[in-house]
DNA sequence: AGGGATTATTTTAGATATAAAATATCGCCG
DNA sequence: CGGCGATATTTTATATCTAAAATAATCCCT
């Protein structure tokens, strides 16, 4: 093991610049459209899939939350009329949400408006840099901590 | 304004390592410690503080979170006996928190596995690949953000 | 010294997350 | 074809976080 820390320094670093543009790109969201950055995740996920939509499960995943949270975050956005949900035909347990139109239209906007505020954010970077920044991140693997755990128990 | 969507794509891709990471080291010290990833932060900025300790504002402060949120997280700490509470005796107004013995020790042994295992997930990137990361990660400014808004306005 | 403005923190109300229990439906085996 | 284990989702009980109201103590001006 190194005698530094290198990678501890670092994580503090990824820690926090994470933790900060959330926060503002939230306070944006909130700010101009009344929705938090989850919702626009729950936007996102379900304008790349387009007029299918997506099974719950399936939103679940690509939002990286609990079964649980996409049933909560879902009702606001199916009250507002932005997304609907709809029982799968061929399966009664399965719940597929899609886009409404009024809810692609409020994306489209989000989606301008989150744009700009990264590209503000990230001005100071070449692209050349974001492309090295995202190699770097794509080595780090937090599944090795669950790994690691599991060895020593 | 670019064409693509590198500073986008970038963005992304550090929030899904950040949120990744956070929920193994929390996972890690819930599963060891029974303590939340917020506790070690408290646990961190006061082991830092040293035996002054840091008034409640300033916790807060490095903590990057509302003044709620510390008299909360502090509360199951201080009911535990791993930190203590203690008013300003130059002001009845100012809360000072800091580590007791016992706290320092379960922080010691929290660090050590929080360092494990940030070392494993990093393991693939060199030192200078972290000095990289961390060079590039300071050159994005979420302020800009909220200037970027407010300018709008 | 008295009293209102300021400052420090806590409390409260509401949003969002998780884990686990509950509910509902499906699919298959005998 | 009837029932039981597996699967999909929701509900419930907690844990945290924020914003704003409430509380408490200090500062400072006249």
């Amino acid at each position: 093991m190194s005698d530094d820390r290198e990678a501890v320094r670092a994580w503090l670093m990824l820690l926090a610049t994470s933790r900060g543009l959330e926060k503002a790109v939230d306070a944006g969201f909130r700010g101009r459209f009344g929705h938090s950055i989850s919702r626009f995740d729950v936007l996102s996920a379900l304008d790349r899939a387009g007029a299918d939509g997506l099974r719950a499960g399936a939103l679940t995943e690509r939002l990286m939350v609990s079964d649980g949270a996409t049933t909560q975050v879902t009702a606001p956005l199916i009250r507002e009329g932005l997304i609907r949900r709809n029982t799968d035909p061929n399966d009664g347990r399965a719940a597929i949400f899609s886009l409404t139109k009024k809810g692609a239209k409020i994306f489209a906007d989000m989606a301008a408006g989150h744009r700009a505020w990264i590209d503000d954010a990230f001005a100071a970077l070449s692209p050349r840099d974001m492309k090295t920044l995202r190699r770097l991140l794509a080595q780090i693997d937090p599944a090795r901590i669950a790994q690691s755990r599991k060895d020593a128990a």
